[in-house]
DNA sequence: GTCTATAAGTTGATAGAC
DNA sequence: GTCTATCAACTTATAGAC
């Protein structure tokens, strides 16, 4: 694999990124249901055999899927983070939650896949375990936020963090896999959401 | 198909309770992406034809499943919503909670399934366009519920009740998705998530 | 209604030329 | 690194006996 050493050595014909692409597309319509490498290699004007040149094997491809995406997430929720004592505490939330459902959607196909197949469950269930991306850690950047947010004073003094980190992504996600789903609008939208949320977590 | 004429003419053998059961079973541990009709009947101890001549097609079988399990969340939630006028907010709202949980936990698989798979998802998506099933049509008996506490006078006068709605079913299913990803424990416990979410509905 | 047998097509993966 | 060619195993689905 050249993986990583973007722009040394021979430059990357694009095959291992056209994979990559093909991959995510094939998830975001079908679904891992109908992800398979010759339609993979089909879409990307690829070779099929290439795909097992770079990844091993399907899974491999899969993984390293999961791997580009995800970490992403703690880049979207630390941004808003840096924020904290800007603008009004609905503001903020307001994007938190904003940037929360922008990522969600564009990830929703690559977790469904996650939940769908055991195999790939059962490997990122172990990175978990390792503390690498594990599910629960994705409240870990909410749940920082909210203790600036707390030591700043603008949010109660009592309140119960990781619940409070636990609604906000449970709201964000939820929105997405509604999205995904294919509800008309979205319901209710994000200004509505923060003002029903807000007496539960500003200071009175 | 016999269905539907349980207990009348002759008896069912239990070929096609015993594919559905094999069909959630491998849902659950594998996911769609390794349900094959073949993995079924061995699992089910049956005729790979049988399953067509019950369920037509792959998607059919899926479908099944599908509108087995998922009409019974309106059970689940009206049962909790008939009890509003009764115990304290708090604990009905932890009743309620626990149920969705409860809910979501046995049927993560198959909504995965269902995001999964393109085929599946789109036949739902239709489902939801003529109003059967659709997704934010989740969120109606909790609706329903919280009207009913605020018109006791329990829930703010002022709550709007989709978004409080949404918050609440997405946290429930939030937990579900973690404890499927192999989350230890699940984040906080019932009571925490309910005692941070009050000061938002309860009537102040 | 349930079975056995079978068909045609697709799957993930490998070998080897360039 | 990327390709073409090839494989055995598996896929969904059908036909027809009981």
């Amino acid at each position: 694999m050249t993986g990583g050493g973007r722009g040394r050595g021979r430059p990357d014909t694009g095959v291992r990124e056209a994979i990559l692409a093909a991959t995510e597309a094939i998830l975001a319509e079908a679904g891992v249901a109908r992800l398979s490498t010759r339609e993979i290699a089909r879409r990307a004007a690829v070779a099929e055999s290439s795909i097992f040149y770079h990844f091993t094997d399907r899974l491999g491809l899969l993984q390293a899927v999961v791997r580009l995406h995800l970490p992403r997430y703690h880049e979207v929720a630390a941004e808003v983070g840096r924020s904290a004592g800007g603008g009004s505490l609905r503001d903020n939330l307001v994007r938190l939650l904003d940037a929360l459902d922008a990522y969600y959607r564009r990830i929703t196909p690559i977790l469904a896949a996650v939940q769908a197949d055991g195999d790939l469950r059962a490997r990122f269930a172990e990175r978990g375990a390792d503390g690498a991306v594990g599910p629960q850690r994705a409240l870990l950047p909410v749940v920082d936020y909210l203790a600036e947010e707390r030591r700043l004073g603008r949010v109660r003094a009592d309140l119960d963090l990781e619940p409070a980190a636990l609604v906000i992504v449970a709201t964000a996600y939820q929105r997405a896999v509604f999205h995904h789903l294919g509800a008309p609008g979205g319901p209710a939208d994000t200004g509505r959401v923060v003002d029903t949320l807000l007496p539960a977590l500003a200071t009175p």
